[in-house]
DNA sequence: GCAAGGTC
């Protein structure tokens, strides 16, 4: 790295504003000249400079992110080109797409006329990875380029300088893993989405979406486990069983004020231990202190702001959706007001002067005199901030970079926004809330009882902070061994409640622990479940899965794979992070994961069929699903494996000229077929499997018949089969022919479609009996066994919920029960109604109802915990009396232990002493 | 018309 004659060096950096950083830093802003670019966005700075001896013509400029696009060749574009499955193994290639062109042609500019080009991209994977594509566009037009790389970790002088006087060579290991995290996204999201989306979208009714044309069902490897979280808290909810509890509470009233006094046990589920121990301390309710603690606690500041508190904290305390968030801090960081809002790093580099950060806020009307508080050294409210631990080495934590009482083109969020940053940022350089903490224990009767009080002594960042409270009570003063008698001693009684819908902040955490995208991509991910109508979200920024997306999450989970699940990205993670320090090759972990997911592909496509079913319960089916508009294009819905080729499914389909086939999809080459009748206005394959037909399964279509085409005698709406089994479809076709095509049934094969084949089972009835009963009048996938014993699984629940919603109604409010299956330790496949009003928790056991009782009737009190096999009553029929609660809820089987009255309970007995 | 990751 010597000579005299100064060469020419292309600088690249990531994004504009770290071009025009790097080269105001190396310039000292002296003789720095700016010019355009091909790119609107993407200046070009000039200035001299020396680099260790070597006398440099600095070319500074920039991309926009990622140059180039992975996408497959063109052939393999089209969704109905080839077979999703074939997208594990089509060729693809990296291309700049049109918005990129004019980025490229100026880096081919430039780079064309310099010896040496230096790579300023983020010092982190994805930046390895387009340091790469910036290297592939500029070696094309000059081989001769010596290439660098600039380690930096922050825009601060020093690091910068440093950094350019101690180039190193790229790490292609850091850009491979990128590459194959690239195509396995691709592949596996292009896959799963076609084939989701072909096989569902015309099968059912999804009018939710407004143009049902456009809809796509996509799935993605961050999207899916979004939705995963929210659809297992859902179900977690639903589940739900409440349990009651008791609990004894103490107070206190003297001259100093009221001490609230919790027991020490918490919560009872037993009904008699709890009344037991309540029974001694109300016959020996004196009280003796026997431990007063007095303790100093700290309330520690925040750590420094990373992208991802930024979006929980603003959601918290503002209600503003981790997308508008970005949305928001990306124009403030423009505008020069914050730093760079995509950061994981949580912690200030020691070289930051962060005081000189908090200078600059002294003026401000709000929080000013605070600044001028913590700048001055006799306060001691100084304190060099923590640090959580993280560290994107790319990006400093968010924090203000220019001074604003609010600027007149910002909107209230732009101006929360800012004031949240400037308090985050002065918070987090601030001594914490310092309180002064009481506890005090008593006992009554050997139970322990506690109370405890605080005050703040000194609030410190809570001054400026005025998001977070810390809220505190004065207790009156104990000694130890004083006694006094309670003022009152109850037994209060409660229901556990289910935890509460996942909230944006909730649902960032969960992606955050699981790794599931990065900070500049998170709420991406979750705009991208509402965008797709898998979810939704209340006003308390609370998230509900849609029926599309419970279908879609059970569907897969029914087919037992962990598809909605973070597992595959923690996975690929790990894969991608043994790419990176070269333990495993890109093309090892490309091959073995492809072929996992391919694998895994092939056996959800055999057993779509519960997808269907899984979308069954929610959607009605359409009879688009036939292949009404594009014969060529259109696959249809599948009746059965073809027993003819063997190599490809037969499909209902509509012909242009309005009648129905079953087709084998291997056409040409194989050209079995069944002609339907003619007369069909409808047809849909649904899920139900013909029972005696083989080799199965063979699906049964449901058909709607014209009335002027058919006998008056027969029904208009059939659920055939096409298997041979089904002699009333045969006399239709008797009756009907098969339209002017085929006026007379042609077998395909020289086989009469309609027979079954040599070894199925002749004769069989046309009232077969249900496999898992043995009972006719009805088909296996009617049965009542099936249905109850649904082992507890998602769907069984569903469809239990579905079939048994309205047959009993809420003893405390009227509503309709819905039915569920219990998940507890204790419980667990017990099934039990419950009041379909969330705030309502009325519920019965199924187990503990009168058989007379479940034809639309009302349901009975809940049981008393004799009827749930545990405690007092156990063996015992609880005596049919109505008790009430302190809040007067109902209970059934209780007599007051006090008075022995039925009709109250002894916390409200009007004898308790 | 698909993914996720950069970024304007």
């Amino acid at each position: 790295m010597s000579g005299s004659r100064p060469i020419r060096v292309l600088n690249v950096a990531e994004k504009p504003s770290v071009a025009k950083a790097v080269a105001g830093i190396l310039s000292r802003n002296r003789g720095l000249r700016v010019r355009d670019g091909r790119s609107r966005y993407n200046r070009i700075f000039e200035f001299e400079y020396t680099i260790r001896s070597q006398a440099c013509h600095m070319l500074v400029t920039s991309v926009t992110g990622h140059l180039m696009e992975l996408d497959f060749d063109e052939r393999y574009r089209k969704w109905y080109s080839c077979d999703p499955s074939d997208l594990y193994s089509a060729p693809v290639r990296k291309h700049v797409p049109q918005d990129k062109v004019d980025i490229k042609r100026c880096l081919e500019e430039e780079a064309r006329k310099c010896q040496w080009l230096i790579l300023w991209l983020d010092c982190d994977r994805e930046g390895e990875n387009i340091a790469f594509e910036v290297v592939e566009v500029c070696t094309a037009v000059n081989h001769h380029l010596n290439i660098w790389r600039a380690r930096f970790s922050a825009l601060i002088d020093r690091e910068i300088h440093e950094s350019v006087q101690n180039l190193v060579r790229p790490n292609q290991l850091f850009a491979d893993a990128v590459d194959a995290r690239q195509e396995i996204d691709l592949r596996i999201g292009a896959s799963f989405t076609r084939f989701q989306t072909m096989l569902l979208k015309d099968a059912f009714v999804l009018d939710f979406a407004g143009d049902e044309k456009n809809l796509v069902l996509s799935y993605g490897p961050c999207q899916f486990p979004t939705l995963g979280f929210v659809v297992e808290r859902f179900w977690e909810i639903q589940s739900h069983e409440p349990e009651e509890f008791w609990t004894i509470n103490c107070s206190h009233t003297s001259d100093e004020g009221i001490a609230t006094f919790n027991w020490m046990r918490g919560h009872m589920f037993d009904h008699t231990c709890a009344v037991i121990i309540y029974e001694m301390c109300v016959e020996e309710p004196t009280a003796t202190v026997t431990r007063v603690r007095n303790q100093e606690k700290l309330k520690y500041p925040p750590y420094p702001l990373s992208t991802i508190e930024l979006q929980k904290r603003a959601s918290r305390y503002f209600r503003m959706s981790s997308e508008h968030t970005m949305k928001v801090a990306e124009e403030l960081y423009q505008a020069g007001f914050i730093s760079y809002p995509r950061t994981e790093t949580d912690g200030f580099s020691v070289n930051t002067d962060l005081h000189a950060i908090a200078r600059e806020q002294q003026g401000h009307p709000l929080w000013g005199s605070y600044a001028q508080q913590l700048l001055d050294p006799e306060s001691g409210l100084w304190r060099n901030p923590g640090s959580g631990g993280h560290d994107d080495k790319a990006h400093p934590p968010i924090h203000p970079t220019k001074f604003s009482t609010g600027e007149s083109r910002w909107s209230q969020d732009h101006n929360r926004l800012y004031e949240l940053v400037v308090r985050h940022f002065l918070a987090c350089v601030s001594q914490p809330a310092v309180g002064a903490e009481t506890t005090v224990e008593i006992d009554i009767a050997g139970e322990l009882f506690s109370a405890s009080g605080r005050v703040i002594v000194a609030k410190n960042y809570l001054d400026v902070y005025r998001f977070e409270s810390w809220g505190g009570s004065m207790i009156p003063n104990y000694l130890f061994g004083q006694q006094f008698v309670p003022t009152s001693l109850t037994l209060d009684s409660g229901v556990t409640r289910p935890p509460p819908l996942l909230s944006e902040a909730d649902l960032l955490s969960c992606m955050d622990k699981a790794g599931i995208g990065t900070d500049a991509t998170m709420h991406d991910h979750i705009k991208k479940l509402l965008d797709r109508f898998y979810a939704t979200k209340d006003t308390n920024t609370r998230f509900s899965p849609t029926n599309l997306g419970e279908a879609l999450v059970m569907g897969y989970d029914e087919m037992g794979y962990e598809l909605w699940k973070p597992y595959l990205r923690s996975m690929m993670e790990c894969d991608m992070k043994a790419v990176s320090v070269g333990t495993k090759r890109k093309a090892e972990i490309l091959e073995t994961c492809l072929q996992q997911m391919k694998a895994c592909f092939l056996d959800a496509k055999s057993n779509k069929v519960k997808l269907l079913e899984a979308m069954e319960i929610f959607f009605e089916r359409s009879n688009r699903g036939g292949g009404v508009r594009d014969e060529q294009h259109d696959v249809g819905q599948v009746v059965r494996s073809c027993g003819s080729c063997h190599q490809s499914d037969m499909v209902l389909k509509r012909k242009p000229d309005g009648n129905f086939m079953v087709g084998c999809l291997h056409f040409p080459q194989c050209r079995n077929v069944v002609w339907l009748p003619g007369g069909i206005s409808e047809a849909a394959v649904t899920s139900q499997i013909c029972n005696s037909c083989t080799p199965g399964p063979v699906f049964k279509i449901q058909f709607k018949f014209q009335r002027i085409a058919i006998p008056h005698h027969y029904n208009v709406d059939h659920l055939g089969c096409i298997g041979g089994c089904d002699d009333t479809l045969k006399e239709l076709i008797e009756i009907c022919g098969t339209g002017p095509r085929n006026p007379v049934i042609t077998p395909a094969r020289g086989r009469r479609p309609m027979e079954p084949s040599s070894n199925a089972q002749r004769g069989t009835t046309r009232q077969s009996a249900c496999v898992h009963c043995r009972q006719t009048g009805h088909s296996s996938n009617d049965c009542p066994s099936q249905i109850s014993d649904s082992r507890g699984s998602q769907r069984g629940r569903r469809l239990s919920l579905q079939n048994r919603t309205t047959t009993l109604s809420c003893n405390a409010c009227g509503e309709p029960c819905i039915f569920r299956t219990a998940n507890t330790a204790n419980n667990r496949g017990r099934k039990f109604y419950k009041c379909q009003r969330e705030e309502c928790n009325f519920f019965v056991w199924e187990d503990s109802i009168d058989n007379n009782d479940t034809g639309g009737g009302r349901a009975r009190s809940p049981p008393s915990r004799g009827s749930r096999g545990r405690g007092r009553g156990e063996g015992r029929s609880a005596p049919n009396v109505s008790f009430v609660t302190a809040t007067g809820e109902p209970i059934s089987g209780r007599r007051c232990f006090i008075c022995g009255d039925p009709s109250h309970f002894a916390n409200v007995c009007p004898n308790r002493g």
